[in-house]
DNA sequence: TAGTTAATGTATCAAATTAATACAATAAGC
DNA sequence: GCTTATTGTATTAATTTGATACATTAACTA
């Protein structure tokens, strides 16, 4: 698949409007390492302020699409689990650490890296809908778009503070995540080809925030018949090794449709 | 509680330029009745198309207040319990039934209902966010606004054709009705104060479309501690009269906080 | 007035599921 | 070969579920 240049100051200031005003789109990218929920956020080049990948929607464009190409262009992600979940509309979320975001705007104007018009394009009140992804992190390499320096994972315990609203964002994409935990592909879109069960159980303990009994764990999931299982992880460690495991996607999918049903 | 006066076609030409362009407000009402789920729809004074209760966000007004006061300016509904659940900002969603769109716009400019400014602004993309609302349908009157003939109660089961994508707008609804169910409190919003098992059974099997075993229903909701017992209800029927309940509000709200864990 | 009818409230019981715990198997260190 | 820590599975009691049965009762019927 060809990868979508990044957009460069210029070539935004030459086509934004071509964008629909008012409305941006901001993904929650969800993944899982070392047994723990990560986001991909991106540093701003200029500030060292932190925020969600975002963007705008094209006058020509659905906005399923647009969040599509926003998540491609600014990380570089593609094909991945990707779906709405909640439209903040708050006449307070650009108030919110307001003095970063004038002072950003002074930024633009003062090193002229956006002419007046698009300054007051963005100065103009925003809804942003949220779209939330879910990514095998070892497939990905995230790089940074043209306004950001850094694109980074960061663990959800300790996450920098983000700009705006962008915090509140990030906590009602993983209260969707915990909610709709059985109707959400979680383990085939977060975890690598190849697991152990442990994984699977540290995976829903990281979303749902609680611990779970690991026998227990182990006889319900694998009642599921969702699961295929491989050889034998070797790491190295003085005890017994456990099976690597594949989901049989058939399966996995169709259970999912109508909602895992059981209780951890 | 005071009543808004419903905007009339003057009031909306004065002050259309104070909503925010692009973006509207739809509701999903549902109500419950003759134990089966309904919605209340508009029908529009000039055709005679149905639609959903919908409007536009005032620029200096949060998004959630701009859906209760839509709710209330439009079918007099105030109170209730009213919840975002998806936007729609597909390119085609105006293209569907496109005639009767078309239409509609003609026959505002023909008998000058609008000016050609707003004509203008109303033919723009909007991207719609659906909001859905849980009334006591009986503790309810409501009118139809400026621009409906009618504002009535319609079975889901038999609904008329909704204008544009007002008909996805709804199955979506219904959808999330459904897979959030543990975590809306339909019971108390739904059903008037006082019910029997038998209601809040029929409103489960209309939710969830499948019937549910009666006694079995019976055991689990009087064991989940949410029900005060109150007098018998006497219909003149020929057999055991039913017990009448209402809800324990406090045991009721912090069950649903935490998601009411029971497989119907 | 006694019998009939049909829905309701509750009981029963087998089957399934869950929680808690136990224990044998095993990869690697010593 | 002994120890250690984790894994896979088994066991058991407690709980929940599904299916069915049955006594109760409001009003009609004969």
């Amino acid at each position: 698949m060809s990868k979508k240049i990044p957009e460069s100051e210029e070539e935004f200031e030459r086509q934004f409007e071509t964008y629909l005003p008012g409305h941006s789109i901001d993904c929650v990218i969800f993944g899982y390492k070392d047994q723990e929920l990560k986001i991909l956020l991106l540093q701003w080049k200029y500030q060292k302020t932190w925020s969600l990948p975002g963007g705008f929607i094209r006058k020509d464009e659905d906005m399923d699409s647009a969040a599509i190409r926003v998540l491609l262009e600014r990380t570089g992600l593609q094909s991945v689990f990707l779906s709405q979940f909640h439209t903040f509309g708050s006449l307070q979320r650009s108030q919110i650490n307001a003095e970063e975001n004038a002072k950003r705007l002074k930024f633009f104007k003062e090193s002229k890296i956006y002419n007046s018009k698009v300054i007051n394009w963005l100065k103009n009140r925003f809804i942003t809908t949220g779209y939330f992804a879910l990514v095998d992190l070892d497939k990905t390499k995230p790089e940074p778009d043209f306004l950001s320096e850094k694109c980074e994972w960061k663990s959800l315990k300790d996450m920098p503070r983000l700009i705006m609203d962008h915090g509140d964002i990030v906590l009602k994409a993983h209260e969707h995540l915990r909610i709709q935990l059985n109707y959400i592909p979680i383990g085939m879109s977060l975890l690598p080809q190849k697991f152990t069960i442990l994984d699977l159980q540290k995976l829903y303990e990281a979303i749902l925030q609680k611990k779970l009994e690991r026998s227990n764990f182990q006889r319900k999931v694998l009642k599921l018949g969702i699961l295929n299982r491989h050889e034998k992880l070797m790491t190295g460690a003085a005890h017994k090794a456990p099976y690597l495991y594949s989901f049989n996607k058939k399966v996995y999918e169709t259970l999912i449709k109508e909602g895992i049903g059981f209780s951890f």
